[in-house]
DNA sequence: TGTTGACATTCAAACGTTTGAATAGTAGAA
DNA sequence: TTCTACTATTCAAACGTTTGAATGTCAACA
């Protein structure tokens, strides 16, 4: 009889009740089938206790809570369980091709252990970033995960994430010296195999454009360049090293690629290989060369970094030093979600690096300079 | 003194509070500056209420909330408020360079709405696409936009979604007959364009690569393209139509492009053009023609459809027609920011369609067909 | 007859907010 | 003095779930 008490209201109330919050809940499936909200719960969230729940009673349940098209509230769920089951992913700049296959990585690495990435796209602007972090704090995402190749001051990140006690991975970054586990592809080896290829090709007369001053990838994959270059006895014309601008759009790299070609067709100086920052620079320079009638890789070869869709697909297709990005995305998804268990377990996690190793994939855009081709048996190239 | 009895607690018991949850919330704020959490709430959510409050209590709430780092708690707030300010945006791929431009479209049109883009990337993968549609009702985002070119069994999209009364915006598919509002590029008048296009550069025969029978556009479009052909009297060659086979992976439209390229130089019937389905398409046909030792546009002219980046940045860049994608982005937003709004005053809507009008964008891999730019000023061109 | 234990179900208190209504305190008007 | 109106703040009830503890039922055992 009490149960009638609570449960006593007539039917235009019960449709109001539903009404207002425009959704089935909990206590409608509850009164469909004469069971408490308790029992109702129980069965369809699968609990523990759930067993005890007759065989009868929970078919009822179930059939009832399809047939009225109940969903869960996830709010009010993650509220009481204290668990959003939420990982935060904010990649800078979605259309940049580079993003994608992380993401892909991520996600492939959340959906077994069931955490949904809240995919968040910063358009490379400072402060829609900053938005975004926020609303992950506030929607208590269990960690974050971001994709951010360019500098940016990340005091920000440390103070709010990290004050919040939210595990965070970085990719494409070295921020360990911040505290923040970073994943990032071995930019100087990608960087001295890039080099080497074209040595081997028989390339000595090599023109560079290193990227951009902003981005964390510029300064190491150099590095990686002119050891490789020493190494090999070669020396670069500081006429023929270009440094792209610091640019927001992910195209810019194009852009800035085909004005670098013609510049350095300009100079006069011989060349017969191009050495880009990035696949879109790499594309940007074979246009730059069509544009003074040269064709890649007859009359110079080109080189790209990272390995994006447009240069798989593109004629020629580009040669390039391949990130494995997918696996880098998988590998901290991963890591978030160790740091998740290692919080609980109130287990202390000193910050992480992983270095990923690049791999040069040869397609159309290099080749053995005209000079060598063509002499084959012959004298020696007088270039080297 | 009573205020003092239900703050009364020892700063250990505080303490455990706020390691319960791990954040930071209005009770701790409240406690830390001496009003109630009511008060607290009123100021750091600028309630209308937060008027009569005094200046200099606002300003040491605020204060005291920055320093100790709080953030509100979406899941306890959209519980209450019974409002999500979320729009739940399914795309069919992310991996698909077509999609980010209207996800872009999309975010803009939300920002000044304060809508937050709830993010996900079906994979292609039917599983996923209802995974995350069941998401999306249990966070209870406010409207769906869906990104679905492909054909799918659309029963659950219905069902589930409008059952709940969510309003759904569609890009890319007309699924005004179920009631969907609708929003795609005007398939007839693009596949009419590039037709109209090479025909008047003097193309007489041409190849054409259709699209899969499981994408939406496919019909459309050649319906476009036939009727243009016979404005200008112009006739195909079957054994110069092929069909994209129906594949998952977005880059498959350029493996058939090279296949079908190889194919229609096999059959040995003459044609200077290719009508390529889409962008990825049109770059596997220039991969093929020139494995043939063909140049693209001097021995073959070649287009595409969409726009999408790699169209852009590759040498030659292929001429094509442009869907206004970001725009239709924007425009799926304000619909469904329009439908709620519309929701909320009762107001019933009937669904919408736009046909976004296509634009010819000519680039490098469209040109007159050799003979005819060979005899300019001779004799007429055999194959008219 | 009472005790034990397994089973089936419900109670009630939380989770962190928001908000209509209530409570004081103050000041000016009648 | 009493009433009204305003200011500044708090109470308390919700939002929809989950879950430890409690309740009740029934059969078996001592």
């Amino acid at each position: 009889m009490p149960v009638f008490e609570t449960q006593g209201c007539s039917a235009e109330e019960e449709e109001l009740a539903q009404r207002r919050s425009g959704h089935v809940t909990l206590l409608d499936v509850a009164r469909a089938c004469g069971f408490s909200v308790s029992t109702v719960s129980i069965v369809l969230s699968e609990a523990p206790l759930s067993q005890n729940v007759a065989e009868k009673t929970r078919l009822h349940i179930r059939a009832m809570a399809q047939q009225l098209g109940y969903h869960p509230d996830a709010f009010a769920r993650s509220l009481r369980r204290r668990r959003s089951q939420t990982i935060g992913v904010l990649a800078y700049d979605l259309s940049d091709p580079y993003c994608i296959p992380i993401v892909r990585g991520i996600q492939a690495g959340l959906q077994p252990a069931s955490y949904l990435p809240l995919l968040m796209d910063a358009q490379t602007q400072r402060g829609l970033f900053d938005n975004y972090l926020q609303m992950t704090l506030e929607r208590r995402a269990e960690g974050v995960i971001v994709i951010a190749s360019w500098v940016f001051d990340e005091t920000n990140l440390l103070s709010d994430v990290q004050k919040n006690n939210v595990p965070i991975v970085i990719v494409s970054r070295d921020l360990t010296a911040r505290g923040v586990s970073s994943i990032l592809v071995d930019n100087e080896a990608g960087g001295a195999l890039a080099m080497r290829h074209l040595h081997e090709l028989g390339h000595r007369r090599i023109a560079v454009i290193r990227g951009p001053e902003e981005m964390f990838d510029s300064q190491p994959r150099w590095e990686g360049v002119q050891s490789a270059a020493a190494e090999a006895g070669i020396e670069f014309d500081p006429r023929l090293v270009f440094q792209l601008p610091n640019l927001v759009d992910p195209t810019s790299g194009f852009e800035g690629g085909i004005e670098f070609a013609q510049r350095m067709l300009a100079t006069g100086r011989p060349f017969t290989a191009v050495l880009a920052f990035d696949d879109l620079t790499a594309l940007g320079v074979v246009r730059g060369l069509h544009g003074a009638g040269l064709r890649v890789p007859e009359d110079c070869t080109v080189l790209g970094f990272d390995d994006v869709l447009p240069a798989e697909v593109s004629t020629p297709a580009i040669t390039t030093i391949r990130q494995p990005l997918r696996e880098m995305g998988l590998l901290a998804s991963e890591w978030v979600v160790e740091a998740i268990k290692a919080r609980e377990q109130r287990r202390e996690q000193k910050p992480r690096l992983h270095r990923a190793p690049p791999e040069l994939v040869v397609r159309m855009s290099s080749a053995a300079p005209a000079g060598k081709r063509k002499r084959v048996g012959g004298k020696l190239d007088p270039t080297t």
